[in-house]
DNA sequence: GTTAGGG
DNA sequence: CCCTAAC
């Protein structure tokens, strides 16, 4: 067998050695490697309590370490011979199960297992990346969107099912009606409207539309025909993966860019003084700031530790997008889409006259930018869910603020009052939109992270794009585009406006946005590049920001233990790669650590254990390799002593 | 960049 | 999850 090199994975698809390797952390625990200089004697004595510990775990807990000891070895043999292609009987099923159980996730992590190579191969050529990304219920999507608008004249509160509903993404098919003095002046209304329960409940005012069908703007269905691939993703249908929590558990407001870029592939040295100094500063600072989100409040006094906030924390380290950017939503708009999700809101007047001086807006569903997802063919839908949800998450989180915009046109002055800025009785309301715009925007200067975190491989369309959207002015955002192709219809203007190099890029942009209400990943022109530009992701870089609790699910921690059933612990970038290759916001850290959590599960009582129930006979297998990989670095620890020994004495 | 472990 | 020491 060769010997396998860590980024073997890569192109060669994944090898494990026959014989567990002495887990680096051979240099191991610290206490270990303290000792490790002076001690025989301790050694020995390490070595016979270990070997004592595992006896004992192996008889209260699990199956015979013998029958544990076999089957590891004979899935060791098997992967040897054949890494990723020969998945021994009990895996399949295990993947059976996993899927059954819960939509999706688990899929991943197991098949990227499987297919891991063939993953790792095609990578290395073409990366056809998006192609399988597609699904595009074009027509949900749009009825979505139509219905919304086209519903404004409907009396609220009719019982049908909404439409919307149907296409349902990120809260966005949330009717909000507000209803606002049309003397207030416009800030007002924005505070309003920046109410909205992005967390998908249903507002107060919520109304269900049962109005669908007809789109009431045929141009945007005409408009389109971009032959990318739209996928439409259900925020609220599909939450039922690990993606839930953290989505539902921190809806909105403090920016957590997390999700774009999850990966610890940034700069790291800089991240950690930063992270760690700012993060610290930052918890000192911002006490009182945010707790209004959930019961955490007062968290300033203690440390904020396991419940503290996110933290301003060094973004750094999501820096690099590897494999999601966001884009804007449309050329035009690019910047301005940028910021954030604009949301198609439905204005509507009808009633007005019999609500004296309050204007009914009725804010039926809301779109965020395009999302370029760069994902393997192979990869599940479940992990495809997940980087839906990331992306996201990341935009709500971000901080939004909102814009108005009339007839296409931007209001600026927040302090014009509804009547002045003729969003009042009398007024065609119709073309009233709101564009949600990141608030990071605000404060750092754009381009600086694009064109590094920009995957730009052979995406030449994309670069150009990137960079526009990055120079360009914030001001020119909120100014620019409009909300949706709605209130402008025409491409054309579009492209005008950002001239002709982007426009192939900026059509299928602008398509894209046309034909979505909801989160709407499409696949890049070239096959190979999806870069995608946060559209608010040139924005301040939540600094100090502490991750989004994810639990894990079940069909990941199965992914896990079968990963650590293999590689054994004390490799937990061998598991990352094995059998979260394709999960960005898992570490190899969290891998580590949530094995230490499941070790620590399986060995109290079911009583005693929190969060979701983890099947018994997954918590035995982890026992079992528990066990066993102690085992096998107690007998590694040992025998390179009486190797040293023997040596040293010869 | 990884791994181990404490918090 | 975070942070950090030790490699």
């Amino acid at each position: 067998m060769v010997v396998r090199k860590r980024l073997d994975y890569g192109s060669r698809g994944h090898q494990v050695p026959a014989m567990p390797r002495v887990p680096s952390s051979a240099r191991g625990k610290r206490s270990a490697r303290r000792k490790k200089d002076e001690m025989s004697p301790f050694d020995l004595l390490a070595t016979v309590a270990g070997t004592l510990l595992v006896d004992h775990e192996n008889s209260s807990n699990a199956p015979s370490i013998n029958a544990a000891a076999l089957t590891y070895a004979r899935k060791r043999k098997s992967v040897k011979a054949e890494q990723c292609d020969d998945v021994p009987p009990l895996k399949s099923m295990a993947v059976e199960n996993c899927i059954a159980g819960s939509g999706g996730v688990c899929a991943s992590p197991r098949q990227a297992n499987i297919c891991l190579a063939e993953n790792s191969s095609t990578r290395n050529g073409t990366d056809p990346v998006l192609e399988s990304l597609t699904v595009k219920p074009d027509m949900l999507v749009r009825d979505s969107v139509f219905s919304c608008t086209k519903s404004c004249n409907r009396a609220h509160g009719v019982g049908g099912i909404p439409e919307c509903g149907s296409s349902r993404s990120l809260e966005a098919t949330n009717q909000v009606q507000v209803q606002q003095p049309m003397d207030g002046d416009t800030t007002a209304l924005y505070s309003l409207v920046s109410s909205v329960d992005l967390d998908g409940r249903p507002p107060a005012l919520v109304s269900s539309d049962s109005s669908s069908g007809v789109p009431l703007c045929i141009h945007d269905k005409d408009r389109t025909t971009s032959p990318l691939c739209h996928a439409e993703v259900r925020h609220a249908a599909d939450r039922d993966d690990d993606e839930n929590s953290s989505g539902c558990t921190h809806p909105c407001t403090t920016g957590n860019n997390k999700s774009y870029m999850p990966q610890y592939t940034g700069d790291s040295r800089i991240r950690k003084m930063f992270a760690s100094k700012i993060r610290k500063a930052a918890r000192n600072k911002m006490c009182g700031e945010m707790s209004n989100k959930g019961s955490k409040l007062n968290l300033c006094g203690k440390k904020i530790s396991t419940t503290r906030q996110r933290v301003q924390r060094a973004m750094f380290k999501r820096q690099k997008p590897v494999r999601r950017h966001f884009t804007p939503s449309s050329a035009k708009g690019i910047l301005t889409e940028a910021s954030g999700a604009s949301f198609s809101v439905e204005g509507q007047n009808p009633l007005c006259g019999s609500e004296d001086y309050n204007v009914k807006l009725r804010i039926k569903s809301f779109t965020i930018p395009e999302l370029f997802i760069e994902i393997p063919e192979n990869a599940t839908v479940g992990s495809l869910k997940r980087t839906v949800m990331d992306v996201v998450t990341s935009i709500i989180e971000s901080g939004l603020r909102v814009g108005v915009l009339l007839q296409g046109k931007s209001i600026q002055d927040d302090n014009k009052t509804l009547r002045q800025a003729r969003i009042c009785h009398g007024e065609n309301l119709e073309n009233i939109d709101f564009t949600l715009e990141c608030e990071a925007g605000q404060n750092s200067s754009p381009g600086v992270r694009i064109p590094e975190e920009m995957d730009f491989h052979g995406a030449d369309a994309m670069k150009p794009l990137a960079m526009v959207k990055c120079e360009e002015p914030l001001s020119e955002t909120k100014a620019g585009y409009n909300s949706q192709q709605r209130v402008q219809a025409s491409p054309n203007r579009v492209q005008s406006e950002h001239g002709s190099v982007h426009s192939r890029f900026e059509a299928t942009a602008h398509e894209a946005s046309a034909s979505s209400q909801a989160i709407v990943p499409v696949a890049s022109p070239s096959s190979e590049a999806l870069a995608i530009v946060p559209v608010c992701k040139s924005k301040r870089p939540v600094i100090g920001q502490r991750r989004i609790r994810r639990p894990f699910s079940l069909p990941e921690v199965e992914a896990l233990v079968e990963a650590v059933e293999q590689l054994g612990t004390g490799r937990w970038r061998d598991v990352k790669m094995l059998a979260f290759d394709n999960t960005d916001h898992r570490t190899y850290v969290d891998l580590k650590d949530k094995w230490k959590t499941l070790v620590h599960t399986a060995s109290i009582s079911p009583q005693q254990r929190r969060g979701e129930p983890v099947p018994q006979g997954l918590l035995d297998r982890v026992l079992a390799a528990q066990a066993y990989w102690s085992q096998q670095q107690q007998q590694q620890i040992s025998g390179k002593a009486s190797g040293q020994a023997c040596s040293s004495s010869c």
